[in-house]
DNA sequence: GTAAGCTTTGCCCTGGTGGGAAGGTCAAGC
DNA sequence: GCTTGACCTTCCCACCAGGGCAAAGCTTAC
């Protein structure tokens, strides 16, 4: 789960040097290093750029890039939809159909898993309300669950 | 995903000869062999039976736990609630609350992803709405995951 | 007797993330 | 100049609910 607060656009402005490293590239973007280096490997990002010393440095546009994966991942986004949406964003010769494709297939994915999620919810009120929830062992919860 | 149909109880009465082998009892449960084996290394099911030969040997009353296994998953609850559920269901001194508490907290969780995921599709459905669709690169969308 | 089909264990893969070890680097304070 | 602490590097392991594969052993039908 995403803990950190998503952070607000003027703490671009307020940086004072660029590039930053992983852990200020991690604070501007809400993205932890740990998944800043699992995107890499994953190719979302190109090429991040390295000191001398093997450090990672973001430029302005890498950590505007990782804002963006971090929504997409607020929308719910798999990873390889992001990298897909992300070559998109810097294509200049895209088409929006091609984006709605993308978007609309998450749709879908995202219906599902909430139709089926509420079926196991609406089975489960069900039996929550015929459950005494006393100290007695009956319970129409067990019997449901072992004589369907 | 569970693909198999849920078998139906008329099965148990036709099989000839119990206790049965794990492939059997995999078909009459609608679990997979590999994930009843998963459900005995976490003492699911206390110690299933073998034979001279180590094959497993499931009991009629094996397999109505693994059937109240499966209706549970079905429901969503986790692997380590469902060891909790089978436990009370084999306990005659539980107590019916003890099993509304798992059903509760089980149903504020379902409830808390519901919710998540419908903000995520409001969020998309609002995006769609928006997008042409078309062979131009204008894209509401990438817009929206660009600029918050 | 042999072939097909079942079972055994063990290992690797998924996806998105966290944890930690072992070691390198950098900046500030003394 | 040296220490300290914060940061960074890579690599491995774990979660959860499974799927897949492989080598080996067992059973059953022909």
């Amino acid at each position: 789960m995403s803990t950190a607060a998503p952070p607000s656009e003027g703490a671009l402005a307020a940086v004072s040097a660029w590039p930053v490293s992983i852990g200020q590239a991690a604070r501007l973007s809400g993205i932890s290093p740990k998944m800043l280096r699992h995107h890499e490997s994953l190719g979302m990002l190109g090429s991040v750029h390295r000191t001398e010393s093997n450090y990672r440095q973001y430029s302005l546009a890498d950590v505007h890039t990782l804002r963006f994966i971090r929504r997409s991942r607020d929308m719910g986004f798999s990873l390889s939809d992001i990298a897909e949406l992300v070559g998109l964003w810097h294509d200049r010769k895209r088409s929006s159909a091609s984006v709605k494709r993308i978007a609309q297939k998450h749709q879908l994915a995202l219906n599902e898993r909430i139709e089926a999620l509420q079926a196991m919810q609406r089975s489960l009120e069900t039996l929550l309300c015929l459950c005494p929830g006393d100290a007695r062992p009956d319970c129409p919860i067990l019997d449901d669950l072992a004589h369907p």
